[in-house]
DNA sequence: TGTAATTAGTTGCCTGAGCAAGGAATTTTT
DNA sequence: AAAAATTCCTTGCTCAGGCAACTAATTACA
């Protein structure tokens, strides 16, 4: 590896850009649900969504391994709770659980914005045709796999301590 | 924008994946410092890497407007130095500045982990074509023009609050 | 030339994430 | 059926990141 090829330059390294890339989408994401009005963060904007789709999850379906662990969605949930957008519930057939639905307001929050998010969706993504657009996800989870395959296979044992 | 067809799901959703991506590509290239013995965070990396393309560069030139601003800077660098991989001058020229440069036991870090990265590289985007990877950073870059110039047309003035 | 504006870097404060440990409810084991 | 293990959620700790305010050095301006 040289020092001044184009190949080691870190603006060409995939990896660096695409760190870059999803910072900023955060911080798009941010700014967008700031001007729509919603007081929520994009870590809640992902909750509402996946409340959305399936309400009365119980709150480990909400987890991800990647994203939000248990204690961050606790946390998440009641912020949620606290703004009204969420409602909790235990459940009685297996008293551990908690079942997190919309409240009518989250439903109306979602309502504002899940046509503006589509509309955003289109600008952010314009000028990428769409079957380019598929073969773009089908690489990002192409490298979630070879993330996760190579994870699992360590460690390489270069354990020299520097 | 239909409670349950495919468009919607957030596991299809673009920009869902690119974070999940990202945060995974994060936490790996974090394991893999750590197995190659190097007791640095991935930030501190970029910094690294940064100056052994370029020495002798003034703190702000570290920075980037999206991953790093200056306060992270002064605490990476800060880092760095008390790890002994990186040393900061006061630059005589205009006494406001501070070169940072790699020192010996830095560049030999780098000589170290370089090779590496090249092969784990190499891992983490097996499977995927050279002229895709090109076309898949180029849509990255796309992405990341989109986002810009999309922030920079706000306010859309959605502003009712919820 | 002396005052204002700008630039480079730092510090402090607040929020959000990762991780370990704890507590309550349930299931498994013996 | 009592004890152990497991599951679901919460709390507490620590650390990194974003932002505003501050200091020091330099440049612009009047």
């Amino acid at each position: 590896m040289n020092r001044h090829d184009d190949t080691s330059s870190l603006d060409n390294a995939t990896a660096y850009v695409m760190l870059r890339t999803s910072r900023l989408l955060r911080f798009h994401l941010d700014k967008f649900l700031e001007s729509a009005g919603a007081p929520i963060s994009p870590e809640q904007w992902i909750i509402l969504f996946k409340l959305w789709e399936r309400p009365g999850l119980p709150q480990n379906a909400l987890t991800d391994p990647v994203l939000n662990d248990e204690p961050n969605i606790t946390r998440l949930v009641r912020a949620l709770i606290q703004y009204g957008y969420v409602e909790r519930i235990t459940d009685e057939t297996d008293r551990r659980r908690k079942l997190v639905s919309l409240t009518a307001k989250g439903e109306a929050l979602m309502a504002h914005l899940l046509p503006l998010v589509v509309e955003t969706r289109k600008r952010i993504f314009s000028g990428i045709p769409e079957d380019e657009l598929e073969r773009f996800v089908e690489l990002l989870h192409r490298v979630e796999d070879n993330l996760i395959e190579d994870m699992t296979h360590e460690p390489h044992d270069n354990m020299t301590r520097m």
